[in-house]
DNA sequence: TTTCAAAGTGTATAAATGACACAATAATGA
DNA sequence: TCATTATTGTGTCATTTATACACTTTGAAA
């Protein structure tokens, strides 16, 4: 355990009585790169289980002021697209996850260097209503650091999900169910990109969402046509062709339209 | 305090360690009579203050049927149209409604015939994080209760808002905000209206949601073009003219055309 | 100069939207 | 029977949007 996430276990367990009871945060970050959607998945220690970075609200903490903090805390980021989406409350969503899942988790705990084991079985083992939220992070500027639960913070490809905690699947479908509904009348999908990008980049970002092709053309003119991308010089490649356009994402203008109402859709 | 409501506190008081803890629903009731959407609210006792119906989880239940169980208490409607729109956590929500309201649920609180005052406190007063869901129900078949809080349990011109408890307005609006945009992909407004009901109705129902007049004959068009109608034999009305079509709800050719998806705009 | 992908433009078809007009249909009551 | 009335169905026209595809121009590199 690094001294770091030794530092978060510390902090963790003195304030365990300052958390709102029974109450969670999960957060879906997804970032763009390689074409591909990846998330943000933390691998727990001693198994070969992912869950979802997650944290618990302060009393004296808004909910989406947590989730912010659960963000910061796991890819260094401050001011992003954060949307929350649902809130799930079913009974059973951990009081039984698989048997062996149960094991690998009950292992976890107990290698755990604590310094109350009993008041953080109580904490931990309650039951949670957990409130989900999904943010849209620019792949490059995030710097995953895992918590003190966490063997590594890593980025994985959508399409390929490891096994996963307890009901954290059906949280990302959630999610994602909610952005492609989203997608459709807010330009949401630009937050994935770093500050300047291509036309063409941002397609394959909605691409990856919408999980279908789009057509080159009429892409660009309906995206172009909305008005809040700014043209920049073009970028270099080094191939032997035309370079790309260079956009960058013009928040006034956003904003702008933003009041007087979107209509969008793919 | 009718007896019902004595029985409501009882049950209430004797219960209090089994809720989940922090937590509470609050349901924003919507139905449709003499061509206004109105919403379902309490109002309370020995104030000109009125809130809407809440309740909170037990901790053997899921979220969902807590707010199923909350609608059934104050509406005895059993199955209905019921769905999350989002969980409200901000620290201030409760801890500073005005002056004058914490005033008058002092007094309310003094008033009531409990069994252990300090326990209830502790509950009442912990922060509380609170989902909201609103349900779609038919106006005529409902037979609002109050809770032990309430004095009367009435259906209220969502134009001719009262004062509202804490945040409750604020969670209102939020509801509609989520119904216009949900109302683009599902054709929610049917659970408004009783069983047999005319296209001019289900036409106000929309309009009423989406704050602007429809064209007749093209809503008439777009709707039974979806082709979950059935027309029924039509309507007397004793007056002087052609009588309408009744129509109802089919709910298997609808729930076949969830599965292939609905584009549907207004 | 050739080659290549990017970028821009054109455009034909189909579909949806919104605004109206108009005729046919029943129910009533004078 | 007939005038009155609101419902209902249909037509249509202008406008916008979606979708698919073709073709040209551009600019960087070999």
């Amino acid at each position: 355990m690094s001294d770091d996430q030794k530092k978060q276990l510390e902090e963790f367990e003195s304030r365990i009585d300052q958390f709102h009871p029974g109450h969670s945060i999960d957060c879906v970050i997804l970032g763009y790169h390689d074409r591909h959607l990846k998330i943000l998945l933390l691998k727990w220690k001693h198994a070969e289980l992912w869950s979802l970075p997650g944290g618990f609200v302060y009393t004296h903490e808004s909910l989406e002021d947590a989730a912010y903090r659960v963000l910061k805390e796991r890819t260094g980021l401050g001011s992003i697209f954060l949307s929350q989406f649902h809130t799930f409350g079913d009974v059973e969503r951990q009081t039984a996850p698989s048997a062996p899942q149960a094991v690998m988790m009950e292992n976890l705990y107990q290698k755990l260097p604590l310094k109350d084991p009993v008041r953080f079985r109580n904490w931990i083992q309650q039951r949670f209503i957990t409130t989900g939220y999904f943010a849209l992070v620019d792949f490059e500027k995030t710097e995953p650091r895992p918590d003190f639960l966490g063997e590594r913070c890593e980025w994985i490809d959508l399409q390929q999900l490891p096994e996963l905690l307890m009901d954290h699947d059906a949280i990302i479908k959630k999610a994602l169910a909610q952005l492609r509904i989203q997608l459709n009348y807010l330009p949401v999908g630009l937050s994935l990109l770093p500050e300047k990008f291509t036309i063409q980049d941002l397609q394959k970002v909605y691409e990856a969402i919408l999980q279908k092709k789009l057509d080159r053309s009429n892409f660009q003119r309906k995206i172009l046509k909305l008005g809040f991308l700014n043209r920049h010089e073009k970028q270099m490649t080094g191939a032997a062709n035309k370079a790309p356009f260079l956009y960058s994402f013009d928040e006034r203008n956003y904003k702008e339209l933003l009041t007087s109402g979107i209509g969008f859709s793919m």
